[in-house]
RNA sequence: CGGGGCGUUGCCUAGUGGCUAAGGCGCUUGCUUUGGGAGCAAGAAAUCGGAGGUUCGAGUCCUCUCGCCCCGACCA
């Protein structure tokens, strides 16, 4: 491709609203170009990257037996209705109605349509294991669209889907997709850890999210440097010490103005270990056959010196949403904000205690009193609940496998693999006839990697003060060949020559200054360089510098100089798979 | 959905009630230059996001509205 006639253009300033450096420079490099919030275009040069990426994905995903398919964007909302998400997803699932009046949706995942056509397609062992996948766009009308592609509206996912006829078969499927993801990663040259992760809306058990590790990350990774657990905040567990001894009368105590767990810890010269607190928060229960929605008020009662994960607290509690309680929704349930506790609370109130709370003994909890707390309240003598981690892990607390310290750290999330089980196979009726002539439901798998979200973490860990430097195997060209000679027919040679053997190559014809032409090579940051200047060529060599690297740049002679280049990429590219690591769960 | 910020030419910005809205980048033309975002000269390009209002006078003040960004809520 000619630099003249490339589409997009370089920009010397970073856009107003670039926050991030990956974004910032995909922008001013001309790969993407922004519509509207969190909708973007892909220009050419980010279409090349994506397209290597999305081969990456094909090549491994059909390297473990999945077949490419493609799904409508657009959806009727029956199917969605048959598995309940049409009523518990609220406005993130874009809805509207045909021209007759029906009911559609934008899909924002594909489980349903799959396990509309697997229905008809599986209804013999005989047809299982299956594995299909797609590259398709999807619509999800985030509150909060940011940083760029890394957390968009519209975007492109891989998203596979596996069919078994039992857990052993998905378990062996879901393997193959743990490993091949790394591949896909690893291909891509962008570090990756898997983590254990929640399985939020898919509804199933087991689930794991890879992660690219980066301050901009908005989801918590705990992990544990001594013996390798990693789970995203909103699953990690960790071990928690309880004191317990005799329970001890309940006793009332004027605390006045210690609203806040810190302020009654002092006022009482106690550990804040010793009390509990409670979270207030407003639930949304939503029957999945009618889509009839309630509220319920939910306490998470949790000790003073943690915190509550609300993810956890939110699947404690079976809800489909929570909010923060009003003022009066709590006065409303008998209780008082600031010396809450669920101790005399009204009866339709669901009460989730963590098992710390429910483990210690003579713990300082509110009276529902204004400036009074309770001295010695016990789980179980002074109040019930659902007994259930609730807690936020944190850098510090104790691991639960080894009892290291764990570690947090921000990551964001590239690709998730999840163990559906039957959750959609049996709402939508995907069965299938066993050896035994019983009819059972398929077991499923659901695996996702977002690609645009994948351009934009190696955008983040590839580059420096003067562009973008992806890998060679997701830059958009392999050479960029820069001429500063006055002779083109030399430069439109070498270009001719490169392409026609195979190399990926961005060939630098303007009529442009060395430097406007050097800069703009650094930004767009294509893996091999080679310029042709009167210095070298006078000597019959042209100059090869690669972009990653701090090295001058080395001669190679013009006489072998397609062969060279060659053998460059190749190694390169050599590079990039001798560092892939196989892994497996 | 709460809180905050910003919308001025293709891009980045200045302009803080008063003459014809200014500069840099980019763009066009010509000459010069040609190894790290060149120089000189001449140009084109803006209904100041939109609507309404206050005022003798509004890019500037007020109201509404739309869009974008940030924090939070939210989120596979």
């Amino acid at each position: 491709m000619r630099m003249s006639h490339v589409f997009s253009r370089t920009l010397r300033e970073v856009p107003a609203g670039a926050e991030s450096m990956g974004y910032g420079y995909l922008v001013r490099a001309g790969f993407i170009q922004q519509l509207g919030a969190g909708i973007f275009s892909l220009l050419p040069l980010g279409l090349r990257s994506v397209r290597k990426i999305e081969t990456i994905i094909r090549e491994e995903m059909d390297g473990i037996g999945g077949q490419e398919l493609l799904m409508p964007v657009v959806n009727p909302a029956d199917i969605w209705k048959e598995t309940g998400r049409y009523f518990s997803i609220d406005k993130e699932m874009s809805r509207f109605q045909d021209r007759v009046g029906r009911d559609m949706v934008l899909a924002m995942t594909h489980e349903e349509c799959v396990t509309d056509i697997a229905r008809f397609e599986i209804d013999s062992y005989k047809r299982l294991p299956q594995l299909v996948y797609q590259l398709q766009t999807k619509w999800r009308d985030d509150p909060r669209p940011r940083a760029g592609l890394i957390r968009v509206r519209e975007f492109t996912m891989k998203d596979s889907y596996s069919f078994d006829r039992d857990q052993a078969g998905l378990e062996k499927q879901y393997q193959a997709h743990f490993s091949a993801y790394f591949r896909i990663f690893d291909r891509c040259a962008l570090p990756t850890i898997a983590v254990g992760s929640d399985s939020g809306m898919m509804g199933g058990k087991v689930a794991h999210e890879y992660m690219y590790l980066s301050p901009i990350g908005e989801d918590t990774i705990i992990t544990c440097p001594s013996c390798g657990y990693t789970a995203n905040r909103q699953v990690a567990v960790f071990k928690k010490e309880h004191n317990s001894g005799e329970m001890l009368p309940l006793e009332e105590k004027l605390t006045p103005n210690c609203a806040s767990i810190e302020d009654l810890a002092n006022f009482l010269s106690i550990d804040q270990r010793n009390t509990a607190k409670a979270l207030f928060m407003m639930g949304t229960f939503v029957d999945s056959t009618t889509g009839e929605e309630m509220q319920k008020l939910i306490v998470g009662v949790i000790r003073g010196d943690m915190e509550v994960e609300e993810n956890k607290l939110q699947n404690a509690a079976k809800a489909n949403a929570l909010r923060p309680a009003h003022t009066d929704e709590i006065k409303a349930a008998g209780m008082e904000p600031g010396f809450g506790s669920p101790i005399g609370c009204a009866q339709d109130v669901i009460v989730i205690v963590d098992d710390s709370v429910a483990k210690s003994t003579n713990l300082v909890a509110g009276a529902n009193k204004t400036d009074y707390h309770l001295l010695n309240t016990n789980f179980g003598r002074d109040y019930t609940g659902t007994v259930a981690d609730i807690a936020s892990a944190a850098a510090g607390y104790a691991c639960s496998v080894c009892s290291a310290p764990l570690q947090q750290s921000k990551g964001i999330e590239v690709g998730n693999i999840f163990q559906l089980g039957t959750r959609y196979s049996e709402s939508m009726g995907c069965m299938y006839q066993d050896e035994d002539g019983t009819r059972k439901p398929v077991i499923m798998g659901s695996y996702g990697i977002g690609v645009g979200r994948l351009l934009a973490c190696l955008a983040e860990q590839y580059n420096d003060e003067s562009g973008l430097k992806l890998p060679i195997t997701t830059a958009p060209y392999q050479v960029h060949l820069v001429s500063l000679v006055k002779d083109v027919e030399i430069a439109e040679k070498i270009y001719t020559d490169l392409t026609a053997a195979g190399i990926e190559v961005l060939y630098d014809d303007r009529k442009e200054s060395a430097g406007v032409k050097f800069a703009d090579a650094d930004l767009i940051g294509v893996p091999v360089r080679i310029t042709l200047g009167n210095r070298s060529l006078k000597e019959g060599n042209v100059e090869v510098k690669l972009r990653g690297s701090s090295e001058d740049a080395q001669a190679f002679p013009l006489a072998s100089l397609v062969a060279d280049t060659k053998d460059l990429v190749a190694s390169l590219m050599a590079d990039i798979r001798s560092n892939m690591v196989h892994r497996q769960l």
